[in-house]
DNA sequence: CCGAACTTTCACGTAAACGGCAATGTTGCG
DNA sequence: CGCAACATTGCCGTTTACGTGAAAGTTCGG
């Protein structure tokens, strides 16, 4: 049976720092350091002020982790990658729901630029990284042209 | 006309710790400590002391480079790519000099097995890399449906 | 309502990867 | 050979990204 944390969670949606950190393969503190460095701020704080995450603060959560290990973008540069886009996403909510579409359409194209430009970071990183792997390649195809000539002499 | 630092380096190839820093996008700083810890071994020193390196130094220094800077692997796991291919090198040159056929062949199919294993380190995080490109593509492809949505809005 | 487990903030400690001196020695054009 | 420019080996300082308690508060099943 699942005991209350846990469903207390699943009628909230909500998770605490330490699942959420075991979710995305962190520890909480490095979390937390996440958040005082402005990466993400927590969509909720408990009564006893326990740092409460929904499913998009994961997703991000996800993001920055993979840009750090995968990328090795450094914490400062994540944080230009994403800017204020928590910030931002949380301050236009209330925008959101009783602006004009105009405004509307401002936010999202914002976003939409964001991710093109997250995607081009990363596609400049992958060219660097397949421009190395040529030229691995390269050398490795010098040593099996040594190999071949050798083992021609050794069979001839 | 050259001056005769620049003659000396062009008659004898070997360039000094400066020179392969500018060359490859480092510091001196930086190449005495990827030395200190065990990523390379200058071609030879001068009389003075002095590091000398040639062309294959500047080659392994600026793959070093690439997989900090490019690929993000902390000097720990590149000294792991690398091995200890420098020494190898060295210590085989004497051997590649004199010995039979089959040693040779299997210094070489050696090297070509540590190309092979750099080029699936790296393929391995393209692959992460090209993972997370896919899911921004997929916000981003979230965000365009809801600005075609909004713009038919205000059309309409 | 009690205790075990979890969380909070604050503070200090640390490993990696250098930067920046200092004191001394080396190179090499003039 | 003399001197400016560069190099060498220490050694200490710094930044980044957390780790590791300490002290106190919170949650929640029993």
């Amino acid at each position: 049976m699942t005991d209350t944390k846990t469903a207390a969670a699943a009628t909230t949606g909500l998770l605490r720092i330490q699942e959420v950190a075991a979710q995305i393969g962190a520890t909480p503190r490095s979390v937390r350091y996440w958040e005082e460095q402005g990466l993400l701020t927590p969509a909720a704080r408990s009564d006893g002020d326990y740092r409460l995450y929904d499913t998009t603060d994961v997703e991000r959560l996800r993001f920055i982790k993979g840009l750090r290990d995968d990328a090795g973008f450094s914490l400062a540069e994540v944080a230009q990658l994403l800017e204020d886009e928590a910030a931002r996403e949380r301050g236009h909510e209330a925008y959101h729901a009783t602006t004009d579409p105009a405004e509307r359409l401002q936010i999202l194209r914002d976003r939409a630029a964001r991710y093109e430009h997250q995607i081009q970071m990363l596609q400049t990183k992958i060219g660097r990284l397949q421009t190395m792997v040529d030229e691995t390649e390269a050398r490795l195809a010098r040593e099996n042209g040594k190999i071949a000539a050798l083992t021609a002499d050794v069979v001839e």
